[in-house]
Formats: structure tokens, sequence, C-alpha cells
DNA sequence: TAAGATTGTGGGTAATTGTGGGTAAGATAC
DNA sequence: GTATCTTACCCACAATTACCCACAATCTTA
């Protein structure tokens, strides 16, 4: 059963091959909507991550980059950090997408790997990365937790 | 008799089978609305049980996850907690969904299940954790009582 | 009370999915 | 122009998942 178009929940332990061949969740797969025309955008993540976005979610994202001033040196160097590690990704017949060889090295990815949906996109991981900075992290804060729990009943 | 639409409330005990299904009460089923196409949303409780949504609950918590910026530590962490564990699961036409490995792990689960209806969703615990809980947890706090009674009316 | 419908539980079969490798087309370097 | 490397596409197969049928126990209804 798929939920709302676009969108991913849950986590999945894949491997990827020696050709950097990581297979798409059949899932998130069934989640997409056609005008994503079977493309992802790729990008490195503001964790040690990969954040793998819908052709459609990223364009959104391009949409709000063009609406950030370069007056700021900030949005100049957000928009460069965000830009110039992103490119897009086809998958082939077998629901497969290629990750570049900077993006696995910036992950830390090795054979194993851990996707994990994100809602508006999904993020890939080293599984033991993860595991390291959740250990490593203090407990989200309280009082952003607070707030979280005004707009957000479980 | 059914009351509310996509409520939940009483107390059975179902098996799990050797495939990780479990039935979902008739009762329950019968309350839910048309609109949820026969399908839940699985997550870990905040305690030690499994939660299920009907889908219609769980697309207004996507929805509302889907409004907090990424750029924030704390967001990513709290949707990464919360999507992660989160799967869809239609019933089929015996009105089982599938519990995935994972969570049951989490729960403790064994053959013998308690699920417990919680208003907007339910709550599956293996019975003697939850025993074992309700006994170490000392009895509600009687302030907190008092600061419950300004937001509900029994 | 008897007959029928509903409900909870178990198992078998067919379709789907994840993963590995091979081959041909295209790009790049010499 | 040829050789080497890269990239996309195709096929194969094991393992998992989804779907179907069966049946006994309970509940409903006439």
């Amino acid at each position: 059963m798929t939920l709302s178009k676009n969108t991913f929940i849950g986590e999945f332990y894949y491997s990827l091959d020696s050709k950097g061949r990581l297979n798409i969740p059949s899932k998130f797969r069934q989640s997409l909507s056609k005008d994503n025309k079977n493309t992802f955008v790729i990008a490195r993540g503001l964790d040690k991550c990969i954040w793998v976005y819908p052709l459609i979610e990223w364009k959104q994202i391009e949409k709000n980059l063009r609406d950030l001033s370069s007056l700021s040196i900030t949005h100049r160097r957000f928009i460069r950090n965000t830009a110039r590690y992103a490119s897009p990704s086809t998958y082939d017949k077998q629901g497969r997408i290629i990750i570049n060889p900077s993006l696995i090295e910036f992950a830390s990815l090795d054979k194993e790997v851990l996707i994990i949906g994100m809602i508006n996109k999904m993020e890939i991981w080293s599984p033991e990365i993860l595991d390291n900075m959740e250990k490593k992290e203090s407990e989200i804060n309280p009082e952003t937790y607070e707030e979280l729990s005004n707009k957000i009943i479980l």
C-alpha cells in the first residue's frame, strides 16, 4: 500500500554493489509520482549521510534557493554548499540508482547501507556512523521538544 | 455498535502467528472510515509498545512533519526517529496486518499479545511488559492530575 | 434450538523484490 | 584508428512477500 505521494517512511538495510549501485526500496518507488520521471537528485546531507530527493521535491528546493538573495554571505555559502554536491540520477529497470564515489566517501559508505525514509526525502547512512552519532549526541533539547509537541500530536 | 469513526476503545488478547501476522479486532475494523483504504501505519511507541494508526490519522502526522525544516538538527532527529520505524500495512482478507520483526523485537512481543484502544490509535503490548511497567511506575502524580483536570473533563 | 454468518488462526502457492554478473554501446586516451 | 575504460541495459536466481483457501470456534438470527 502506498500512502501519500513522494513521501517516505521506514528503514531498510540494503547493499551497495561493486558498481556503486543501490536499490531503491520497492515501497519508495511505488510512492513516487509519474512526473518524477524515475529520477532522483542526490546531495550531501547536513549530517554525515546522503540525501536523495525525488525530482519534484528537489525542484521545490531549487525554487526556494532562488529566492535567497546573494547579497548575504551566509546565503551565498548556503547555496554554494547545497548546489555544489548535488547531481541527478535516474534509476535502472531493476530500480537502482548510482551513487558517485565522492558521496560514498563523504558518507563513509561500505557495502551494508541503511536507507531511512525522511518524509520528503530519503537518507543513506553507514549504519555504524549513524549509531555513533546517536550515541554521541545528547538527548533532544527539551525546550525544542516541547515546541514540537505543540505542533505534532502523536 | 460502532461509536465515532477511527476511534478505538477497549482491550483484546490476540495471538501473533509465525509469519508476524496479527488480527485487528473486528470492532476496530468496523469503526474505520472507508478512506483509510484498509491500511494502518505501524510505528514505535514512546513506551515499549507498538503504535498502530489508521492511515488518515497518520497522514496528519506526516503533514506536520513535512512542515519542519531540515536545517534544524533537532527537527531532523525528530523526523528521523518518528519516520524511521514507521511502515504501512494493509490488512488481508482475514483482517490481519503484518508486524515487522524489528518492531516485534522492540516491543518484546511473544505469541500472546494485548491490543489496547487508545482513541486515535491502538497500542500493541506484550502483557508481561505492560504489567511490569504498571507495577514499577508509581501512581500518577496527584499534581499531574490537577494539571490535566484543566484540560480534560471526565 | 438449529442454521447461517462472522471471526480468529493456520498453512500453501504464485508473484514480487533484492542482488549479482554479463554484454553491448558510448566515451576517452593514446 | 585502435585500445581501454566507463556506462547503461539485459538476464538470472534465490529469498521474501502477498494472496488465496481452509477450518474450527463463536456469535447472530430466525
